[in-house]
This record gives structure tokens, sequence and C-alpha cells, in this order.
DNA sequence: ACAACTGTACTAATTCAGTTAATACAGTTT
DNA sequence: AAACTGTATTAACTGAATTAGTACAGTTGT
């Protein structure tokens, strides 16, 4: 593979099937192909899209069952998960400014202003 | 040297040297030891040294004049430093979580509840 | 003027973490 | 039982981060 700029291979497939499962060309439910199949049309490493597979299986994107497959997870799991990270995310933010010396008002005052 | 767990060694030093500044051990205007000093008493090489120099001074906490030394720089600048940085990370967080779906009313609540 | 200092620039060697590959295992399906 | 599935484990590889080696240019004190 090795197509675009240095990025690792699993996390450009990461983008692919992420855009795929996005934009509504693949619905929920759906299956999606096998890690070996991948692996053989592109000329990968199976391990390689395994881990792609375990990425977006973290991410909340799609869902695998040892012997059977992987599929499409719900939208609605997904956008949860997401929330609850860039929540937590932006919680680090502010409680890193608040160590560093900025107040509340400081904060609220920079989100106003965007 | 070589001593904590993992971390480089001229992070270590900058470390070390951060704590002499901040907990005020070392003053305003103080003269730090030589590059090469450092790294004869330390059995570490000079470029190591001269590399947490550089951190540092791009910290603000001091700096260094070619051929004349390093020295301690005024705490306000780098308290300046610090603060600009931090307002530009926070900001950063914001624009993301925003993109991502949140609120300015679901941050400014999180906010509130730290 | 010169020896002994300073910080810094540049290149090469080394080290190490991230990535990929090879192989094997265990369960499902037909 | 053969052909599929996902997954675990270990080893090989690669490239970027780290460290080392060396040289340069300016300041200071003798």
């Amino acid at each position: 593979m090795r197509l675009e700029g240095g990025a690792p291979v699993y996390e450009q497939l990461e983008r692919r099937i992420t855009e795929l499962i996005l934009s509504g060309e693949m619905t929920e439910g759906e299956k999606l192909p096998a890690v070996r199949e991948i692996a053989r049309q592109l000329s990968i490493n199976p391990n390689t899209v395994q881990r792609t597979y375990a990425n977006l299986e973290a991410l909340g994107l799609i869902y695998s069952i040892p012997s059977k497959g992987s599929y499409v997870a719900m939208k609605k799991d997904y956008i949860d998960k997401v929330r609850a990270k860039t929540s937590e995310e932006f919680t680090e933010a502010v409680r890193n400014a608040l160590k560093l010396g900025l107040s509340k008002d400081d904060l609220n005052e920079i989100i106003k202003n965007i």
C-alpha cells in the first residue's frame, strides 16, 4: 500500500472505512469484508487490517464478533462515544489551564470570542 | 545518567533546572553552569545539555548569550509565556469540541462543574 | 596575542518505539 | 471436515527521536 504521505497503513485504512460509514455508503449492521479479504485486495498484512478494525471498534464505529465477522455499528453509539471522549479531553484542557493560573472567567471569555 | 524511568536525559535535566528556578533556589539573573561543566559533572554529552538549555530558553525560563553564558530569566516573562501558550492550547481544545458537536453552553457547563 | 572559556551549528551514530509481518489458536458455518 | 471468521503472540523491520563527535565563532582575562 503506502500511498498517502507517511501515515501508517492501518491509519489510512481507518480513514477510508470511516468515510464509507459516515457518508452512508455502508449502513448500520452491514457486514464488513473479512480481515484476510481486505488484506488480499490491498496486498497488506492481515494483522494490519486487524489493527484497523480494533481501532474502529474502540471508536465505536464497528463491532466484531470472533469467528463471525465485523459489522457497522449504530451511528448513535459512535456519536455518543465521540461526545464522551471530547468532553473528557476538554475537561483535561480546563484542568490544565486552571492549574497554570487562568481563571474560569478567562476561559469563558475565550470561548465567547471564538 | 539515565536515572529516571525512560524519559530522555535532556528532559530530566530540564525538569531539574526548572525546579531549581521555580522553587527560588536560583534567582533572576543568576548565571547557570556552562554547558560543558554540567556535561562533565553528569557524564553526558555537552550537546544534550545544549538541547536542555535551548528548550528552557524557548520556555522563557532562561536566556543564553553566545560566548558569554546562560542566565535565569525574569519569572514574569516566563509566566507570560506559559499563559499565552496555555490560552492557545485551550482555544484549540474549544475549537475541537465545537467541531465535534458540543455547544458553547455545554463547555461553560463543564467549566462550571470542575 | 593567546589561552581558556562561552554558546551554537552540523553531521553521524545509536537507540528505541511504532509499525508490519509470520504464525498459531479457537470458534462458526456449510 | 474443509473453509471460513476474529484474535493473540512473537519476531522482524523501519524510521524518527535521542545522543555523540567535531568544528566554529565570539568573549574574557592574562
